[in-house]
Formats: structure tokens, sequence, C-alpha cells
DNA sequence: TCCCGTTGCAATAGGTTCTGTTACAACGGG
DNA sequence: CCCGTTGTAACAGAACCTATTGCAACGGGA
């Protein structure tokens, strides 16, 4: 399962909005979101981008441009994030296709499918349950 | 989340063995499988070898060498498969350190391990619930 | 209407990982 | 001692990810 970040980036994103429209800045551009994260401001373009189009965020263009959350913090859930910015399956399947003639080949696919589907939902259900919120507060416990 | 087929290779190994060895056939030389995964015999040794540092095969030298099953199909979870050729964590953090002069930059690294950890967790427990037999058996499914 | 800061996006580069392939030394049962 | 198989290195090609530059498009405000 290679990692890659687009959660991480996407959950540091939104919980960095959530923060500063608790202190009262309601919108904020992708410079001083990629000033948090510590990349460049394209990379938080496009997870941003993906945001918009999953309806989590709203982007202001003109003059006094930027990104604000569409939803309140607590009713955003990291499903959503995941769903928004995650688009393949956990696990992979064969590249090439096995070999049919063997009854392993022949039904493992269908077989790991379904299996990996129950995986996946597990995974999700955790998911499910926690909130933009919530990860702003466990990030502003002291540690 | 970027998607290897390790998990699926592996899986579909051991299925071969296992239905090999309740036909009787208690050792396949890496080439025999790789006829069934159709791919080459070098990613089904380099993927027979991590479940091998697992325990979870044996390996037999010389001439009439090859591969069979360490334990019972239904002894053998999706858990160990998991760990024995899966390295990194489902959820990549950062490339680059977070501003740590943010609040949400010092805070985020340790949230999201938290919330990582529990999501990897549930996943985890459901690969522990499915054994070699149990993909085996839904691989010789009719479908 | 014009200005100007910001977004949206294409193009490109470098690094990493994965699969596949070839080659060959090492092993060990017969 | 033979010979089939393993173990592993080296390499190639593809895919993907992060990062960066550049520029057209947008639109609020003067």
């Amino acid at each position: 399962m290679a990692a890659n970040s687009r959660l991480t980036i996407a959950a540091h994103v939104l919980a960095w909005l959530a923060l500063a429209q608790r202190r009262g800045q309601e919108i904020l551009t992708s410079e001083q979101v990629a000033a948090s994260v510590n990349t460049n401001p394209v990379i938080i373009r496009r997870s941003l981008g993906d945001l918009r189009r999953a309806g989590l965020v709203h982007v202001r263009r003109g003059a006094g441009a930027g990104w604000s959350l569409a939803r309140a913090p607590e009713d955003i859930t990291l499903l959503e994030v995941y769903d928004a910015v995650e688009q393949d399956p956990p696990f992979g399947m064969h590249h090439a296709q096995p070999n049919l003639e063997c009854p392993v080949g022949l039904g493992i696919r269908p077989a790991l499918g379904d299996i990996y589907g129950r995986v996946e939902q597990a995974m999700r259900q955790e998911l499910a349950e926690t909130s933009i919120s919530d990860v702003l507060r466990e990030t502003l416990r002291v540690r």
C-alpha cells in the first residue's frame, strides 16, 4: 500500500480553515494555507479544488479572493474528505489477468473483491466517525 | 492511497498452495505458481520470500525444490499476510515538516497519527477475521 | 471601465515505487 | 558430481507524487 499524503494535506487545510474561521478570519488564500502546510500554493489549490468539487469548501475569486469552509467543521467527516481526494482503492488487484484455466486464477478476483470491500467498509466506518472539528480539537491538545 | 498488488499476489499464492496441498501436491515451484498468477517467477519468489521470512511458508532447495504452506490454511490470517508483505502505512504524512509556528502545523501530525491508528486498527481487525481457507472457499464458489 | 490580487490549470522536472525481465551464483537431493 | 530450483542483484519501463513555473481568466473595488 503505497502511501500518498492527500488525506493528510486535505485534513490539515480544513483544520486550518476551521481555526481561522473561529478566530474571525473567514477567508484564507492558498498562499496563507500553504504557509502552514509548508508546501507550494499550487499543491494546496489542487487539494482545495478537490474539496470544492465535493462541496466541502467555497472559493471566492477576484480581489479579496480565497477559501472558506462550506459547512460547520463538526459536519465535515474525514470520510467525505477521503472520498473527495482519494480515488484508488487501498488494495490493488493483479496487473495482468490471472490464468483463468486455474480454479484459483478464475475465482480469486471476485473473492478478494468481496473481502477487500469488507475491509474498506470497516475503514470507512471509522473515517465517518471523525469530523474536522475532532481533528482540530486533537491538533490543539497539548502534548 | 496508491494501490499496489502485493497483498493480492500473496493471497493468490497462498490460496493456490492450499488448493494444491488439498489435492495431494504438497510442493510447488515458483514457476508453477507463476503460471496461475500469470506473472514472472521472480515476482512470485519475491512475494514468497516475504512470506517465508514471516514463517508462513517453507522452502526446500536443491533438486525437487519448491514451496509449501508452513501451517494449515485456516490458521493463516490475511492480517499476517498483510504484515508480511506490506511495510508502509495506508495514509502518508506530510513530505515536508509543517510550519511549527502555526498551531495547526504543530499539532496536526500527532493528531492525525492517532486518528490514522484507529482507522488502521479497524482495517486490521477485519483482515484478522479472514483466513487463507476463507479466501480459497470464496474463490472456489461458483459465480 | 480598469487594476490587480488570486484562482485554475497546463506543462514540466525530479524522485520514488512497482512490475517485469535477464542473469547468475548458491544450494542440496539424488 | 549433476542439475533443477532458489535467492538476489541489476536494469528497464511505466505510473504516480510532489514541486515549480508560467499564464490566462476571473471579479471585487476604485
